[in-house]
DNA sequence: GCTCCTGTCTGTTAACTTTCCAGACGATTT
DNA sequence: AAATCGTCTGGAAAGTTAACAGACAGGAGC
């Protein structure tokens, strides 16, 4: 820890000022006082301040109470602008944002099948940016969330990603070259975890889990408030995790040594199902039968439950977070029938009583998750704001809404 | 984030000058100067503010070079106390530590096999304190290290403490009724990872895992430099984790539903050696039997290796951590061999390469721990430092000892 | 071997700068 | 008339630069 002059103190209070501003939007003086803690006057002279070095900007009259109107003040949106972008194997899904978080322009756009890939994503890039009026290079950070971990060592895709197209070469690096924009690229699970931890299920809670049961199963670890990554990106990367099949239904599995991933995967699935009866020809199909089944659909749910729990069982000795979330299609399909199964038999396996919700996914998670990564980042670099998400987060402003 | 007037910089300085009295001992107002980066006279009215709230003693001369001998500065040890304490089923080991982190006394004794811990345990307390010329209710805080872990909920020792005549009942708080002092009980384990960031081999490290396989398999997480303990505390509880058995030979183990501390519990590891043809009484000698022994060993020492490793693999998967370290008799037993055959089949079962080393056990590494744990709780009531540990700690100074 | 000078370091004092606070005052709006 | 906004004035708290007196080691000169 090293000591500081009055000259921190300035820093101190410009940092609190300005995220103060840009948490709670648009803000008279007074209640910028209030919500800093500053005096009038020093408040009306960091004000001045930060308005000449182009940081603020003034926002409207605020009228109404008695007295004179007071003046509103927000943080300069147009000294920056990030992207945050969704990229599956179907299509890529652009959002360009200024620092204040106002989102100014969307973009959506289908993805070729195999070839051209970064060819059509970098041309997407630029109809977004071209809608909103900027070129890519003006973007401060770009957020990439998609399948798959980047490793961070030679920036490829890992763990078995579902994109084809973008493998062998390294990612970021190549779309930083392309767009001429610093680009981080986030592992999708990851960035819905962001996205329950800011807005979703997980606001009030420090340590927990998203799973992700699929085809490819996944998992973001939030600990202390902090996304864990891992030292080479695989933290979460729980597809490959050797647990024992616990499903009551003989389906010829190896008993001694499947991976999460095969126990989860389409095939397995339905080979399971078929054990019971249900026939579908995917595994989020068959759940939603199953559903609607009586009881042999019930004992399936049971047994699929069951691998499920057991995977998540591992993340609870290891972690024993306050809360796992489940997410993903299959998990949607299952509802809250299969995550209460998933609770009860996760109860008879670990000591802990960790509780067991479905993932709030409502609108684009990934997106949104991405867009907070990037504000974090360019946040950090333009107010020297740690990115860390500590306090809780109100939320985006949206342009020009005073409150 | 809160604005500040200038009385907050005072707080920053003054601890930030406690701060880099504690780490570096002895100093002289000028030694002072350059690590906190105050000037001069700001540093000595600081010195004789904190000198005369009695934070800060005198502490001798330095003489040697040209001009005045220099004031030496130090903590005022005396303000408070502490006690570090190992616990186990045989012995209570007991360090008393003033605030400095100085060590003034240290006890043993042993504990009764079944009755009467808890009178043997507080009356050693208090003979250590005697020792210290302290009453136990002046002590500021107390850790306590042992087997298992305390169930936040109830004060209980959970998963399945090896302390007998220490269940069914609010350990912590009997305790802390009896000591009249506060006391924290901390898994055994834990402190081994928190010594191993302070003086081991992961003080380079920020995320790291220390597994003890041993009948009750334990395991510590450390996560962003501070240790992860669990919302119930059972973080890294890991004997109940459910993994295949992948040894080759065949000990009619149920193939799909061990637990990891199943597979490595004494008998289980007899009985895996006795397929190999090697006999011993414990798991530890028969270890140090099959290193002696030739190839038949080393075909023994493999099968345990991916036993140790299937449950690792797990733990990697989940965290992806920079550094795995193995702990407790059968790693030591099994030294940089065994050491290295778990590292190797860690690698085939997982896709991160996270090194596997043995741990640095080296004096006492459980009472060493609580000492620091004791310390950074102490430190923080005390002086308002931030408890987390997150600058390397240069050890404690030695009581009287300038540099 | 002794004395004295010099350079360097310690610790203190004084004057100045930066930052914020308390309170007063006029202007504005209901 | 009452409340509120924005600004102004004087002062308090904290730190910085600069200068000074005193202490001590080392070398020059005898």
């Amino acid at each position: 820890m090293r000591a500081g002059s009055p000259r921190l103190l300035r820093e101190i209070n410009d940092r609190a000022a300005i995220e103060a501003l840009l948490r709670n939007g648009p803000l008279t003086r007074s209640e910028l006082e209030r919500l800093i803690g500053l005096s009038k006057p020093a408040t009306a002279q960091l004000l001045t301040r930060l308005e000449t070095a182009d940081t603020v900007v003034r926002n409207g009259l605020r009228g109404g109470g008695r007295g004179p109107r007071a003046q509103l003040w927000s943080v300069n949106g147009t000294l920056a602008h990030i992207a945050a972008i969704d990229l599956t194997p179907e299509t890529v899904d652009i959002a360009i944002a200024d620092i204040s978080g106002a989102v100014l322009t969307e973009h959506k756009a289908p993805m070729p099948v195999k070839h051209g890939v970064l060819e059509a994503f970098v041309s997407a890039v630029g109809k977004a940016c071209g809608q909103a009026g900027l070129q890519p290079d003006q973007l401060l950070h770009v957020v990439v969330g998609c399948p798959g971990a980047v490793n961070p060592a030679n920036g490829e895709l890992a763990y078995a990603p579902h994109l084809p197209g973008w493998n062998g070469f390294d990612m970021p690096g190549r779309l930083r070259e392309q767009l001429a924009a610093p680009v981080s690229v986030e592992n999708d699970v990851n960035l819905v975890a962001l996205e329950e931890m800011v807005a979703g299920r997980a606001t009030e809670v420090r340590d927990f889990v998203v799973i992700w049961p699929a085809d490819l199963v996944g998992a973001a670890v939030v600990i202390n408030g902090v996304l864990l990554r891992g030292a080479s990106g695989g933290a979460g990367e729980i597809d490959g995790l050797m647990i024992p099949d616990r499903a009551c239904a003989d389906t010829d599995t190896d008993r001694s040594g499947g991976t999460f991933g095969e126990l989860l995967s389409n095939a397995s699935i339905c080979k399971l199902a078929r054990a019971h009866g249900l026939a579908a020809r995917n595994a989020q199909a068959v759940v939603r039968k199953a559903l609607a089944a009586g009881p042999a659909g019930r004992e399936f749910l049971v047994d699929l439950a069951r691998r499920i729990a057991t995977g998540v069982a591992s993340v609870v000795a290891v972690l024993d977070p306050e809360l796992i979330l489940l997410s993903g299609d299959i998990a949607q399909a299952g509802g809250a029938t299969l995550n209460d199964l998933v609770a009860a038999e996760l109860r008879q396996l670990v000591v802990p009583r960790t509780p067991v919700q479905l993932a709030l996914v409502t609108g684009k998670p990934v997106r949104s998750g991405a867009l907070h990564s990037a504000l974090a980042v360019a946040r950090e670099q333009v107010f020297g704001l740690p990115a860390a998400t500590t306090a809780p987060f109100r939320g985006p402003v949206v342009a020009g809404s005073p409150r």
